[in-house]
DNA sequence: GAGTGGTCTAGACCACCAA
DNA sequence: TGGTGGTCTAGACCACTCT
């Protein structure tokens, strides 16, 4: 395909794998012998591999040699939505859900956009991680606005800013206050995670994440909850069912 | 962060492009300046612009310089479903969408699960490239039942392996045949794109798919169409409002 | 200890772009 | 023409894993 050496090399390594030739944890041949099959230099040989190892076809481990990915990896359902309490139920059933932080802050031009509340104004600012299986696979940072929470505390649904308490469902708690959800709008996109990203989530090189922004509203239309969810794509789907009028 | 040097250069280079030292459309400092500036050889600082690359940050340009990307590119919307028709009538408004071919072939196992006939089973497959503003965005590949196929034609509606025909609305014409659309299930994930994909879908480095996998059943539960989608994540996101119970 | 990949160097030549 | 990034080399040393 390419022209250069380098990508000689990454594109007859991907046919192979892609023939079988290298199933998903077999280690490609070691760079001095890559070296001597295609008369290269140790860097060039290298090259190659990072291009498919940004791809996500191959991990490098040092001491163990280059290692085929899974090609279809598990990939765990996450949100088959419908409505919103069946996607909690869901996910509670399917993995773990862990507060890691719950406090009061002040809204920022974002959030403030997301709410529907002033700049300023005060709200719950939630941070939860999704487990499945080992590891973790979703990091979740959700804000509710302060005049909700309140509502909730005061019809005795407890504080939301209570990190003890342990997630919670906010739609069940808003709709036992009066504030029954109408809707939910996700908008989802893709990019390559930052260093925080692929640290927290254990991200191998060239796996993207899944970037998820909700905004669930109530019947008169009023925000009850807007979330930022940021998901490992290498273990997360998302699904959606939608019935057509 | 990073304890070696590259990863030093690329994590000061992070951090003064995140500052806004480095806005997007200006180019980071050249290669041998920065050379001189780490005392650093050249594939070393060569390995601190590909880190950046690679995470979609910048775009090394020959002759140019290593250019900053647009840290929040205009995301077209693509799919606020809630009825197909809906989702058919706004991407059309929005862009273009070319009927790339349209053919008679045989269900494959994948195909055969997807629409639940038997494999070897005819099906009809089409291949759409849809367009926002200047380029390609989306490449999406669809089958369709081979009985309601030509169960459309019985009725009127015209051959769907006719490419001159144009792309035109599947979900229309099986409800005009009497198969009324009822619901849609897409499960949406990310990864790397393949060579293929990065040159149809005219891709940066750094840039992943979103991958869209999609199943409409009629009233009886059978299936009308099944697509398989592939956007550049990019330049697209895709919107979902759901109403709840 | 032997083999794996990871980093880094100094130098060379090539491809591309702007003035 | 001069500056930019892209590729490639030969050699060195380091970090890690297995036996």
């Amino acid at each position: 395909m390419g022209t250069t050496l380098y990508s000689r090399i990454a594109s007859d390594l991907r046919d192979q794998i892609a023939s079988g030739e290298f199933p998903p944890g077999s280690t490609l041949p070691a760079i001095p012998e890559l070296m001597t099959r295609y008369d290269a230099a140790r860097d060039t040989v290298r090259d190659a591999i990072r291009v498919l190892s940004v791809e996500g076809l191959v991990t490098p481990r040092r001491g163990i040699g280059t290692v085929v990915r899974e090609t279809s990896p598990v990939r765990l359902e996450y949100a088959p939505i419908g409505a919103a309490r069946t996607w909690e139920a869901q996910t509670a059933g399917e993995g773990t859900d862990k507060l890691v932080s719950a406090e009061w802050e002040q809204a920022d031009r974002d959030v403030s956009s997301r709410l529907r509340v002033d700049i300023g104004e005060r709200v719950i600012r939630r941070v939860r991680h999704h487990y499945q299986g080992q590891g973790i696979v979703q990091v979740h940072e959700q804000w509710i606005p302060g005049t909700l929470a309140e509502l909730i505390a005061a019809k005795g649904g407890g504080d939301l800013a209570d990190t003890t308490r342990g997630p919670g469902n906010i739609f069940q708690e808003a709709d036992a206050a009066g504030r029954k959800p109408a809707s939910t709008t996700e908008r989802i996109t893709a990019r390559m995670p930052d260093p925080d990203e692929r640290e927290a989530l254990e991200l191998p090189v060239g796996v993207p994440v899944l970037v998820t922004n909700r905004t669930t509203v109530d019947v008169d239309g009023q925000p009850i909850e807007s979330s930022h969810i940021v998901s490992a794509s290498d273990r997360v789907s998302q699904s959606f069912t939608v019935q057509l009028g």
